[in-house]
DNA sequence: TGACCGCCTGGGTACGTATTCATAGTGTTG
DNA sequence: CAACACTATGAATACGTACCCAGGCGGTCA
């Protein structure tokens, strides 16, 4: 019972009970090759038995560094999270820890950047949408090596990593055009953000150059409910277009749930594109053709750029893009039919009467 | 340029640049009311001016409290990553931080909590169901305060907070029962789960109340492909059940697609229901009957055991268990009809002839 | 007026480790 | 054998803060 109540033991005590300086005990947990194989030995034995830990507060407080590495996150989407474990992931696989901020209301930030800038971290991630420039150089100071995650807005203030957003657009809009599209409309998240006027761009262009117009409207925040609600205004208005392109994934499953119950069947009626890749759009249920952003790789970018800027201050801010990949779902492919489900050419194959089936449920 | 390179600023350089001592500052920043008023406002005053910040990891080596919790949660599920982001949110309410240690392996654990003991962390959280009982309790050595998060087994050798998962399954049983069910398969996710027993237990115990058997079928794996690949074994034994129960959403989310794809309608032809209430349950498309996890109140419940076990060591531990609540939707209710989509009517209504004019699109 | 008390303030120290510098020992070379 | 290089170790110090203790000061009370 008292043993939990004993005082933490700690490198001292090691050196004493082996008969060794504290030095020495401190070597073998920090540079082992340093120590004469018995010695280290001898101590590691002891250590052991006395069940010693490093501190790593300690750790830090001496050597300047902390091993750790703040995430500052919005708190909901599924990319974001997709993305956060990614960074988990490939962290610790460095030996780096991951303080974790993640904010839903955007005047927290700057909480938050009061909070990291104590804590001393050796690097910080800031992805989002929702953070501002004066922010963003804020995060910086106190030579704090920062990296911005898939924020085109702060090229020129921090380093970034991004997915190709623009061409990536470019991409779906060209697959809309071949899908036989002559009207599209773009649903962007929110305006003020850098990604969506990114994406917005190029979408607008590669459609330009086909000589299709690309009206833009806002859901106001990338949530499902925005993007149903969105559908929603798209039916008050009357004309649908050919095609609906929608900034991001979650907001594209509110748009098609939208329409869907509005009576548009996509990809009947309307064909669908989403933005980012995340593991619903291939979900039976869904199968939504989006660009796929490669996730692993941004994040090792992003990662190599921060590990590598406290060793040599490469002068320049670089900006990484890397390319995404479209992945083709049913929801641009009018020759399989998809909605009102996929379930629906098996279930006529089977009922050989869909309408008196689906009234004789109602 | 020089100014970033230039050595940070510690309470030492505010005390000498204002006239006090280096005790006073520490006061003003930690106990700001043993301060007399003039002094801290000069000492506020003097050191924004040099642009101090207390240095979080001297606090923490000397005061022994990091503020820090840890978290160890799986890399994977929509389930989890709302906890996580839960927990994130009301640390940050208590001015906690949140140190994130996530797995995809569990070999891994045991790593992870190597790294966690070093950070002298002031509580930790243990959220996952691949966590063993050796490890758990080695997780609480050194006095740390730990809180097992939905993990039933850790009852008796860690403080636990979870849902009530064998009532919860228990009324989704009645639930189902009382929409005609006479015949029910109850699909886990990993059977060694202690979540999973106490989940089967709850739907058996009802059922059986009814007379009604509940076979058991294992996923094997808390994802939605495993869901999608038991819905493909479910449809090669042929008869099918009149409900089917999933001890989890994202489960259920594949056993739906697969039982869609498979020409078996729900709810038309099999009920369904899932465990957890992830927000996707509640999208159009899925419109899933479910137990919905209180997360807020969970997490509140073990944030306030994390907290309170530093000052008051409550001899017992404590094992709270909150009741969950469910959540219907259409997946359970041949009423209203569901697929092949909620839309067919809407559709109907709107065009008078969706036959034709999907054609015509095409 | 002297004793006492409460409020502010400062000196000194300790938290547990990494690192610099110095030193003893062991080979190596001309 | 002297001079030297190299390894293994230890003593001392510093990282930046919080806290214990002591002391000064003004006010209250007998």
């Amino acid at each position: 019972m008292g043993e939990s109540e004993r005082r933490r033991v700690t490198s001292i005590d090691v050196a004493t009970e082996s008969g060794v300086s504290q030095t020495t005990v401190a070597r073998v947990f920090s540079s082992p090759e340093k120590v004469s194989p018995a010695t280290r030995q001898h101590v590691q034995t002891v250590a052991a038995r006395l069940g010693y830990v490093p501190n790593a507060i300690a750790r830090s407080l001496k050597s300047q560094r902390t091993n750790i590495i703040g995430a500052v996150f919005p708190a909901h989407g599924e990319y974001w999270q997709g993305v956060l474990t990614a960074f988990s992931q490939e962290l610790a696989d460095r030996n780096q820890q991951l303080l974790l901020f993640s904010f839903s209301e955007p005047d927290r930030v700057n909480g938050i950047l009061g909070a990291v800038e104590q804590y001393r971290l050796d690097g910080l991630i800031l992805a989002s949408a929702n953070i501002g420039p004066e922010q963003m150089v804020r995060s910086g100071r106190g030579g704090l090596p920062v990296v911005a995650f898939n924020q085109p807005a702060a090229a020129g203030l921090l380093p970034s990593v991004s997915v190709d957003n623009e061409q990536g657009c470019a991409d779906l809009a060209q697959h809309l055009v071949n899908a036989g599209a002559r009207s599209v409309l773009f649903v962007g998240g929110v305006a003020a953000a850098s990604t969506d006027a990114q994406r917005y761009r190029g979408a607008a262009r590669a459609l330009g150059a086909h000589g299709v117009a690309c009206p833009y409207l806002e859901a106001g925040a990338y949530s499902y409910d925005a993007g149903y609600k969105a559908a929603g205004r798209m039916l008050e208005a009357g004309d649908m277009p050919d095609a609906v392109m929608v900034a991001s994934d979650e907001v594209a499953f509110g748009v098609l749930d939208g329409l869907t119950d509005g009576g548009v069947a996509v990809p009947d009626d309307v064909l669908l594109t989403g933005f980012d890749g995340v593991p619903q759009t291939a979900w039976a249920g869904y199968d939504l053709t989006t660009l796929v952003q490669p996730i692993d790789e941004l994040v090792r970018r992003a990662t190599d750029l921060l590990l590598s800027a406290r060793s040599a201050d490469a002068g320049a801010e670089p900006d990484v893009i890397v390319p995404g990949a479209i992945r083709a779902g049913r929801s641009t492919d009018r020759s399989t039919g998809r909605s009102p489900a996929n379930a629906e050419p098996a279930r006529r194959a089977a009922s050989d009467d869909p309408l008196l089936h689906g009234d004789a449920d109602g």
